[in-house]
DNA sequence: TATGATCCATAAATAAATTTTATGTATGAT
DNA sequence: ATCATACATAAAATTTATTTATGGATCATA
């Protein structure tokens, strides 16, 4: 059985060729070591330096084994690693970017399912439109978002996630509430509330606006989804938002709705995460969770826990999305 | 700084799930495991085992570190190995077996070279026929022997050194001395002084008498080459002998030699040493400085040092062989 | 449901190891 | 010759590891 420490210490002497130097290297005095090296070629039976002159240096046992005992260490990193990697993950923080409007009503089971694996990881959430969140990122404030595709960065990676139907909200007492479905030039004449510059909502609808050449006419634009809603229950305008947040709207029949004209607009839910950074375990986490962390960004976890982990993670994810439609509904 | 010693003591603890059996294979007690893997785990801030009813078992950050722990003891073990390695080369013993009638005379340089690199290394030298020292090989009391290939077994690896010539021998006052060559018919006229049994020497003979349909007429048979020489000298035979034994005494015309009817009758010196059979590291460095050593058997030399002893070894085989050469003329 | 065995935890005492302090010696540069 | 550098040594101090002794929980079993 190798005294390890005694390896230590002779590994960071052979590294130097200096007894002085390991001794800084490991916040000792040269005596210890010295000593060690001493106690240690007596254990072995050997001799690993010889002074010549006022230096000492590695004799032919010496040297081979420096080679053996580089990579014990080498891989000790590893393990050091590891551990930090485990104890962020017990007690780390995950930086948790979301847009309001849609990404509330399966944000809560994310976030309960998470906490659920890793009760000690604190959570943050910052709420915000796509494009202040895909900045958040840029900025280092929030290491995940989960965000509509809005906008795409070339440092910001868009994993899809799930999709949302955008559909047209009008007040119960709007003329579009009795007709099956109306074109985009119908709305072209309407008034239209909003959403704020950067949303992932408003890209598509000018985008839908402009595949027919048209421009809409907005008679204002704000972020909260709450005053859109109340804006057009008083006929104020007419606007677009994700069906999810208006489920109990349309149910309790404060809000109505019409097709456009055999279209379908749906918002593409993407995480987002900076490419070519690191990750905080947390976040890998996170991203792992949700079956979504490219394997190369997984290095530092044993090959066994990781395949596991990502078998694990394609179900979980399937059953999540089972659960939110049926908690939703 | 991980403390490795935690870090062993964990290892034992999780490979058993249990503290008591980590103790013993330790020798140490349960009461110290505890009070270890207690101090590791607040080092590292983390929970490595659980008890659950009166045993302990390994919580996911454990295990993940268990499978990376295994590895680093692994490696211990082959520093260890190495270490005992070098050890043996430093103080060990090479039992070497050789055969006095013609190793005698390169023996001696081969031993002074290998003294020379391995100066703590003790040497035992055993003599005796080429079949006696194969079966020294077999009985373990040699490692490895400089011999003739006298006989194959099918335990004993035989690595070509390098080749003797066997001449005639005769009295100065012999009829064949003035004749510059002889047949083999001549020869099985004569009474002839042989090589005692198990000698590769009698071997070759016997195939050249054979070959001519012939069976030589033994006078008699001893292994000692001095008493051979010394009885053909006095005329009472012939006999063959490694020509290198008799160089003094053909200078000095106190023995006689004639060609064997344009035939060269070479002996094959070998080293030889048993298949499948671990090598104490001094027979290696022996076979690895005569450059005789398959790669596989050399599985514990740092790879850098194996190239370069290769090398070193091809280039000492030579210039040893020249020097044999230089000395003994 | 007592009983004993097994297994881990704890605490105080002890032992072992490592390290420091203080100093010495040799070497090489100026 | 002198000084700075670098390792060695010895004794003392400190830190770390281990043991001894004991307690508590669990589980099988009689």
């Amino acid at each position: 059985m190798l005294n390890l420490n005694h390896l230590r210490i002779f590994y960071h002497a052979a590294k130097n060729q200096n007894f002085t130097a390991a001794a800084k290297e490991l916040f000792i005095t040269q005596p210890a070591v010295s000593a060690q090296i001493k106690s240690f070629e007596n254990d072995c039976s050997l001799t690993f330096f010889k002074k010549r002159g006022r230096k000492v240096h590695l004799t032919d046992e010496g040297y081979n084994l420096y080679e053996y005992s580089k990579k014990i260490f080498e891989y000790e990193h590893l393990i050091e690693n590891a551990i930090e990697e485990m104890r962020e993950l017990k007690c780390g923080l995950l930086r948790l970017g979301t847009t309001k409007a849609y990404a509330r009503y399966f944000m809560p089971f994310m976030i309960s399912t998470f906490r659920d694996k890793y009760p000690e990881i604190k959570i943050q959430l910052d709420e915000g439109s796509s494009l202040e969140m895909i900045h958040s990122l840029l900025s280092f404030r929030n290491e995940v978002a989960v965000i509509a595709r809005a906008e795409d960065h070339p440092d910001v990676k868009f994993i899809p996630f799930t999709q949302e139907e955008i559909i047209l909200i009008v007040s119960p007492n709007h003329p579009f509430a009795k007709r099956g479905s109306v074109s985009v030039q119908d709305l072209a004449k309407e008034s239209i509330i909003m959403k704020e510059l950067g949303s992932g909502t408003r890209k598509r609808i000018n985008e839908l606006f402009a595949s027919c050449g048209l421009t809409p006419d907005v008679l204002m634009e704000t972020g909260n989804a709450e005053f859109i809603k109340q804006l057009v229950q008083r006929g104020e305008g007419i606007s677009f938002i994700v069906k999810e947040a208006v489920r109990t709207e349309l149910k309790e029949k404060t809000l109505a709705t019409a097709k456009i004209e055999g279209r379908r607009i749906d918002l593409d839910v993407s995480v987002a995460y900076l490419k070519n950074q690191h990750l905080s375990p947390p976040a890998k986490a996170f991203l792992t969770m949700l079956d979504m962390l490219e394997p190369k960004d997984l290095t530092l976890k044993g090959i066994g826990t990781l395949m596991a982990q990502m078998l694990a993670a394609r179900k979980r994810k399937a059953e999540m999305m089972k659960d939110i439609k049926r908690k939703t509904k």
